[in-house]
DNA sequence: CTTTTATTTTAGCCTCATCTAATTTTTATT
DNA sequence: AATAAAAATTAGATGAGGCTAAAATAAAAG
């Protein structure tokens, strides 16, 4: 069985890999908010237990068995804020913190029973997936917004790493998952993107911003869907 | 802020003294599983907190403050066993553990949302008071079903400290909270009581058992009620 | 009012998870 | 290849929160 501590570094593993970046132990200690003499430690405890491989300078790897512990956290943890945003009326600006605390509470059967309620969901209130039971994740075709063209309608399926304060800036300009809109035109100054949302409203997204919202295709014709 | 331990001592006092026990340092290590020197520690510590004092050999009492922050985690806990049992489908003799865990959670906004969002009750699937925001809980009119003589009609309205294993007997016996029936007799022999059901079903219950089942007065006609 | 027993406290040790400071190892630069 | 820089590890400390064993204190029994 996993400490509380193990828990969040192994989720910190998981999620450094999961954005492309390499899982160094500094790295490590940086996204935990500790020193690198801890993380030395706690690494080498999850290794014990068959959940990583050390490669020091080069950045841990996870096992199969490490991976499927790291999705079970992230399941739980995407599950809760979706039961916060859909069925407690929290904003999604404000969940991750409780999610943080809920994600730890240790029983399968809690965990199936609150996917069931809230209908298997695949996504979270952020667009993030929720792996199933299994560990199995939804896919889906998504680039980051910087990266679509002059003049093409997409849908904002995604806003990943988004801090509570992106979150909240935002939601006051109208733009949530679902939300499709074509994208007009790019600032070459700053790279601030103008968009023209399908109620035919405009708005700029300063480049900071547009990095974090993922966006699928949409096609010409369509309003919405799943 | 209390850690988690100093929250389960506070607990584990409270619990005492609100079954009319003592909470002498003794008492509380039994009910913690944990020896005398540790309580010692940890009682200090609350009692530096201003959250109860000490009184050697006699029983530690709460201060306005302690009894304040025990009645929260009361009601995180009740709150918590509610959601489990209304909406996620557990049994009632599944949810202690779970909620022993999710109580520690720490969020006003996530407390009072759930309570919102699960009706404001006022009793949880053992028929326990849930205190309300301020610490308020509905007072009633209960006795120990043993308390009861014979040709009374009674509603079941809590099942008091009951293991999972009276839970579990009581479910298959199709004993829950609001089931009225009529005390038909007692065997001088073993105590055991007789009952007949609203329904005319006739079963027995031990002595045992029975202590645990706190029951209200129904009136002869009254089929079901709160 | 002693003596015995129960209870509480103290003292010292242990494990965890963190830290700082020093040291070692690896990678990068000249 | 030598050296500088970065990263990782080790060593030793700290604070929680638990333990055991011994000592102190209060309550109960005679």
């Amino acid at each position: 069985m996993l400490t509380r501590s193990e828990e969040d570094h192994l989720k910190a593993v998981h999620a450094l890999l999961e954005g492309g970046a390499s899982a160094a132990n500094k790295d490590v200690a940086e996204r935990m908010g500790t020193k690198a003499s801890s993380v030395t430690m706690m690494l080498k405890k999850l290794a014990d237990k068959g959940l990583l491989k050390l490669e020091p300078y080069h950045g841990v790897k996870l096992t199969a068995k490490g991976r499927a512990e790291a999705l079970k956290l992230v399941r739980k943890h995407r599950l809760w804020e979706t039961f916060l945003v859909e069925r407690l009326g929290f904003g999604w600006d404000e969940v991750h913190e409780v999610a943080e605390q809920l994600e730890h509470v240790r029983s399968e059967k809690l965990t199936d029973h609150l996917a069931e309620y809230l209908g298997d969901p695949a996504f979270d209130p952020h667009g993030d997936p929720i792996p199933d039971r299994h560990g199995r994740i939804t896919a889906r075709n998504m680039r980051p917004l910087p990266a679509v063209g002059t003049g093409e309608r997409v849908r904002v399926a995604a806003v990943k790493d988004g801090s509570d304060a992106l979150l909240q800036l935002l939601g006051r300009k109208g733009i949530g998952i679902g939300k499709v809109f074509t994208v007009r035109d790019r600032q070459d100054f700053d790279q601030s993107l103008e968009l023209v949302a399908a109620d035919g409203i405009h708005l700029t997204l300063s480049a900071k911003a547009a990095a974090h919202l993922w966006v699928e295709p949409a096609s010409p014709r369509e309003r919405r869907a799943p």
